[in-house]
DNA sequence: TTTT
DNA sequence: TTTT
């Protein structure tokens, strides 16, 4: 069935990679997507939305993307659940990203922001794409 | 900021609608949306999503869709919190739906599931637009 | 780069299938896609989007669709030129279809649009994907 | 039906904007978006998509952005055909932009490119929906 | 008839 | 428990 979620917003934290037993690379991260319109107070406020990404994607996003950074994310939506530390059920829904867009980088390794999938270690300026559409699941 | 979800799947219950204490029609409602690919055990599984809609969609909803309805969402992802009954925090990632198209009905009203934006209260077949695009918030 | 389409709606045509010379199977084909408001005239007029599918994915479509029948696509646009019969250069905008969903079938084989993406080859019920992320192109 | 777009890409010229015969602002704009592949010479192609926006999203667009600007595209595909300079009807697939979201923007007057929907006319830093959700037809 |  |  059906199921497309597309985002631009910005890293909350700096991403961070881990290792499933299987060695699979996956990185979870929060962004912030700034809504188009304002409150009550005349504040604009945002959507804190969790994602989770794989393998290649996983590595290039903790290598190059900061706290901060702006990306863009085409994935779908997923639920799951599992026992919480007080023995209670925990639902969550994330996006599971299938490509992320690297829109602009903060500082680590200099990197300049080229509006394309760029995984840039080496400086050809050639870009790399880091979809991933062979997910572990 | 870009932030949009499109979804097609079956209502988990008969949507139910209620009132805000400003009279704004509201209904929260999930969605079972079946993954693409089997798992381990050769089942599908499926994702079942939050959304809420708003004012005369919320409306139209109610009246017209039942357990197990076929609906299309196109919305945008939000997330809110409130404090739980335990005292803690809750945090709620869910879709605000901006337009619904009614893809199937069950029973309810015999209506006959036309592919289309409709609120089949009269026989003309003229199908009515439901989106909502002037949501109170 | 971020690219993608999600549309409903019904096939203009039956569909059909050919083979490239390298003995890819693929399939053209157009759907209308009501608009959600009225025009002037008090019409709902709809936009008839062209679309292209490949692989095992076009030979279900080809093989279970028909003139009529509710589907959905997930994919991107994509443009291409070619050399007109008159010499001049013809511009296409065209919707590539990742994966397709059958919403809906018209008579052939009596199928049942279950909502899932389905090839009911046969009787099991149990829906078989017809995405397609491995493109020849 | 649903009829959703999502892009994010480079501005292949200048947007220039006119004025219907109704003093309503529209500005006809095309984005190259790279493709996340590569083809058999090793070069990454782009998609040449044509956009059309209204209003004040229109205004905006011509009044800050650029030839090569980056920015994010959340529209409609719509269809529509007008008999060519040869007395041919010419079939025409294009976007309806329904929101814009300025990813970069070029030198024109310098602004910075801050990854919100924004028209940074005056200094506030306070950034300015230019969503459109009420267009002319 | 095209962007970086 | 958050980004600019």
């Amino acid at each position: 069935m059906l199921n497309r979620v597309v985002l631009v917003g910005r890293l909350t934290k700096t991403p961070e990679m881990r290792y499933t037993p299987n060695g699979v690379a996956v990185s979870n991260f929060t962004i912030a997507v700034n809504r188009p319109f304002s409150n009550n107070q005349g504040e604009r406020e945002a959507d804190f939305i969790n994602c989770v990404v794989w393998r290649k994607a996983a590595e290039n996003l903790a290598q190059y993307m900061n706290k901060g950074s702006l990306i863009g994310v085409d994935g779908r939506l997923q639920t799951r659940n599992f026992e919480g530390q007080d023995g209670k059920r925990v639902f969550v829904t994330e996006v599971l990203a299938e490509s992320i867009q690297f829109l602009e980088s903060k500082s680590k390794n200099n990197s300049s922001g080229s509006g394309q999938e760029t995984a840039p270690q080496e400086n050809t300026g050639e870009p790399i794409d880091i979809s991933d559409d062979d997910l572990p699941f």
